[in-house]
DNA sequence: TTACGTGCAAATAATTTGCAGTCCC
DNA sequence: GGGACTGCAAATTATTTGCACGTAA
């Protein structure tokens, strides 16, 4: 319940307040997953979505809400990752290593991945073209590709 | 050409047989990768090159070994899993999940993965094409592409 | 109010490591 | 014989779970 001055008007004002506010539309993003707004998943959302596209393994992300000073524990950055992955607005990726890669951009596109530091980058969907694809095994249907070019340091030449 | 049947030929008459006995022939190929052909690796190399291109988790193996007696611990068999990938007769393959699959074959090839069951099928490297590879970000090379293609069981029509 | 979320710590799972004894060359 | 290899169990790392309490609707 709010109270607001005008009560005419008031709907549509405090939507452009809405959308001019990070914070409100990340209500509306969860909202549209079914995902209850708390303050912990808007807290972690803000942290993924606001600044730009990103490739963050749970503990690093952890981390950063630690350094910002965000209340969330490790089970809670987890349970996160995974609701907001189920409810499409992340995509999980695994490379080498044990640890899984969350991607605030879950359109499908391809990576990168430098093998000295484990980072990841994004392809654009662009950039990389997969011929007709093989026919999958009887019974089965394709739900999905991924592509993870692996990239080291070159030898630089002349050195 | 060696069939001689003279004594001063046994040298070439043992080659022969050597070269008919996986387990002489695994010695060379451990030769070859500067891995002291001991006990437990021939008894892994042979669990994983005789039959034919496998995917298998460092758990599986070791159930192997177990089923066919071979005394082995499951350290050893990481420990041979990473030995033989670091000398190219393996291909780890990262997927979904903690698990890592060695791969019997090390050439370039890709894989389906069934996600109901986890099992790793080869894509022969006729059957995909890749368009021209993006550029490689500043700096670096390209070392290696890797595709998982992600099937499931497909909705069976009119069923 | 009430069910859904969260925090904590313990549980699990996969893998690695240290070190004493074993085996190949 | 010497150094590489192995086995064991404990250590690490990544992730999940159970349960009491907090909070959004």
């Amino acid at each position: 319940m709010s109270a607001p001055a005008v009560p005419l008007a008031s709907t549509a004002r405090r939507a452009a307040a809405m959308s001019a506010c990070p914070v409100h539309s990340l209500r509306g993003k969860l909202r549209q997953a079914r995902l209850r707004p708390t303050r912990q998943r808007i807290a972690l959302g803000w942290l993924l979505f606001g600044r730009g596209n990103r490739h963050l393994t749970a503990e690093m992300l952890f981390e950063e809400a630690r350094a910002a000073k965000l209340p969330v524990s490790l089970a809670t950055v987890y349970n996160t990752l995974h609701q907001f992955t189920a409810a499409g607005l992340l995509r999980e990726i695994a490379v080498e290593g044990a640890r899984a890669y969350f991607d605030t951009n879950p359109t499908p596109h391809h990576h990168f991945l430098v093998e000295e530091t484990g980072a990841l980058l994004d392809i654009s969907d662009r950039d990389i073209a997969l011929g007709p694809l093989p026919l999958p095994p009887p019974g089965c249907e394709i739900a999905g590709v991924d592509v993870v070019v692996r990239v080291r340091r070159a030898a630089q030449k002349g050195g």
